[in-house]
RNA sequence: GUCCCCUUCGUCUAGUGGCCUAGGACUUCGGGUUUUCAUCCCGGCAACAGGGGUUCGACUCCCCUAGGGGACGCCA
């Protein structure tokens, strides 16, 4: 049986470096068999869904250096490789669960669901659908369809016993059926969960070995409950480790850079990245270190997946990084320069801004210095200022921060807009709440215009930089994030 | 709270019952090369979570405890 594997990322936020970490070991897995590898787009989301997302997926993991051998910008022989595109499939495959008995309508109001949760959350219970639809008569849930009463399409799932599955990296795992809820597959808009989708769609596509995030482990037994309902075989699952914060918790974009883009920016070298990446929970067998994908794929062995999660050590990427950089030719070093910013495209909207603020050529470096590359680390002495205290630096910095992540769209003036009404809701002149944020972005009280900057660093390196910023102002303590929490949300938006 | 997963230096890891006085890498500290810096080289500090078993012998197998993490959505 040939091998397939497969990424299946969501176009929601910007493209994760969690995202490349999976389809690396895919990739390596598919190669290293020589099967395939495929990249499924899983939009069901219609809500979060967006266009632009999936293209920065697709931009992102090629810069990374991941290549896909099916997906929805290639095709390949068993699309279509979105899923909103195979909706009719999904509705059919509904249908047979229905008909088996392994499916069931629900009417049930979002008051009801979250009364019953909350009730059974007081009582120590796990949360879980109860089963009130599950009853129903055939001729009533007939009847309340054709009213057009809004529904949803849940799993039935046993009462009593365990779920027992394989895991390729940690041997048999047992889960309580009492534990599993069941689960929306089909929502009431028509579109299938993610349960649903992914069960029906890797057997499509002949997906034999699914290498997934460690958070997928008690959502198996749904999985396992649908392909025996189909009756199709269940592929091979190996649930791989997911990368840390320094603080062990699951890596997030809050407590560290987790965009694709900000590695780019930031003047990482994808090979490095991905080197990196792959020694997240794996080693050579002969522990060498600075290796290729291509020399990964020769040596992989599913087997020397660790299962523990790895915290993602920004000081070993940069040694890491520079053992790549000084390995390059001179020539090839140059053009590794240009290519990443030193360039016609990636310069010209600086142009303007700089040109205006220009009288000898030998003025320029010194005004793009924080855009192009880091700007100089911060003190708390950097943000003393005539009205402002260390306290109103760091409310300023942290709601900026808060605001700017609720912000959809990453341009100049939906920046300003946004910091605008956030400045007038703080009763803070623009003037002086823009202080810190200057200090925070560029380094310095005097820079290029400030949502012009931010604009142009992108929102990884912004949100690292006001991170940055606060914990030179001493961070900000747990009760304290607490209060600003709690205060932020009184704000008018 | 319930269920599940995990547990070797600060961090990433090697280790599949004797090769372990636990190896490598990053970080860090010290030294050397270099007109400075960086690179590079040499050296040092630093770990088997705790407790019970099994065994002639446990880092390696089993159990318990503790700690960490994840899941518990009409998100994926």
């Amino acid at each position: 049986m040939p091998i397939r594997t497969r990424i299946a990322p969501s176009p929601t936020g910007d493209p994760h470096v969690g995202t490349a970490y999976m389809a690396l070991f895919n990739q390596a897995f598919a190669n290293s068999q020589g099967g395939q590898f495929i990249l499924r787009i899983e939009d069901t989301d219609r809500a979060r869904s967006s266009a632009a997302a999936e293209e920065a997926i697709f931009q992102a993991l090629r810069w990374a250096g991941i290549e896909w051998h099916e997906g929805p910008d290639i095709g390949g022989g068993y699309g279509p490789y979105r899923q909103s595109e195979r909706l009719e499939i999904y509705r059919r495959h509904a249908d047979e669960l229905i008909g088996k008995g392994a499916a069931f309508h629900c009417f049930c109001s979002a008051e009801r669901l979250a009364e019953m949760r909350r009730q059974q959350q007081a009582n120590g219970d796990t949360p879980r659908y109860d089963g009130r639809c599950q009853s129903l008569a055939l001729a009533d849930v007939r009847a309340r369809i054709e009213r057009g009463e809004p529904h949803v399409i849940r799993l039935a799932t046993p009462e009593d016993g365990v779920c027992r599955f394989a895991d390729g990296l940690r041997g048999s795992i047992e889960i309580p059926w009492r534990q599993v809820d069941k689960q929306v597959l089909v929502k009431s808009d028509g579109f299938p969960t993610y349960h649903l989708a992914v069960v029906v769609d890797d057997h499509l596509m002949e997906i034999s070995h699914v290498l997934r995030g460690e958070e997928w482990i008690s959502s198996t037994p749904k999985h396992r409950l649908l392909y025996d309902a189909f009756g199709w075989p269940m592929p091979a699952h190996f649930h791989l480790p997911l990368l840390r914060n320094p603080d062990g918790s699951k890596l997030s974009k809050r407590k560290n850079p987790t965009g694709l883009d900000y590695y780019r920016r930031a003047g990482y070298l994808p090979e490095a990245l991905l080197n990196y990446l792959a020694l997240m929970g794996w080693s050579m067998p002969d522990e060498r270190e600075l290796f290729s994908v291509a020399e990964l794929a020769a040596h992989f062995d599913v087997q020397r997946i660790a299962t523990r999660g790895p915290v993602f050590d920004l000081a070993k990427l940069d040694w890491m990084n520079g053992q790549y950089i000084r390995a390059l030719s001179t020539d090839e070093f140059m053009h590794r320069i240009t290519a990443w910013a030193l360039n016609r495209d990636n310069l010209a909207p600086l142009a303007p801004l700089v040109q205006a603020r220009t009288e000898r050529l030998s003025d320029v470096l010194g005004h793009v210095d924080y855009l192009l590359g880091d700007r100089r680390g911060l003190s708390d002495a950097d943000f003393e200022h005539k009205t402002l205290s260390s306290a109103d630096c760091r409310r300023i910095l942290h709601y900026a921060g808060q605001r700017l992540d609720e912000l959809p769209s990453w341009q100049r003036d939906a920046l300003y807009g946004a910091l605008k009404s956030l400045a007038d809701a703080m009763g803070v002149k623009m003037r002086d709440f823009l202080a810190p944020l200057f200090v925070a972005i560029s380094g310095r009280a005097v820079s290029l215009p400030l949502f012009d900057s931010m604009a142009y660093l992108g929102r990884d390196l912004v949100r690292a930089r006001l991170r940055d910023a606060l914990t030179a102002l001493g961070g900000i303590s747990k009760k304290e994030a607490k209060r600003l929490e709690r205060d932020y949300r009184q704000l008018a938006h």
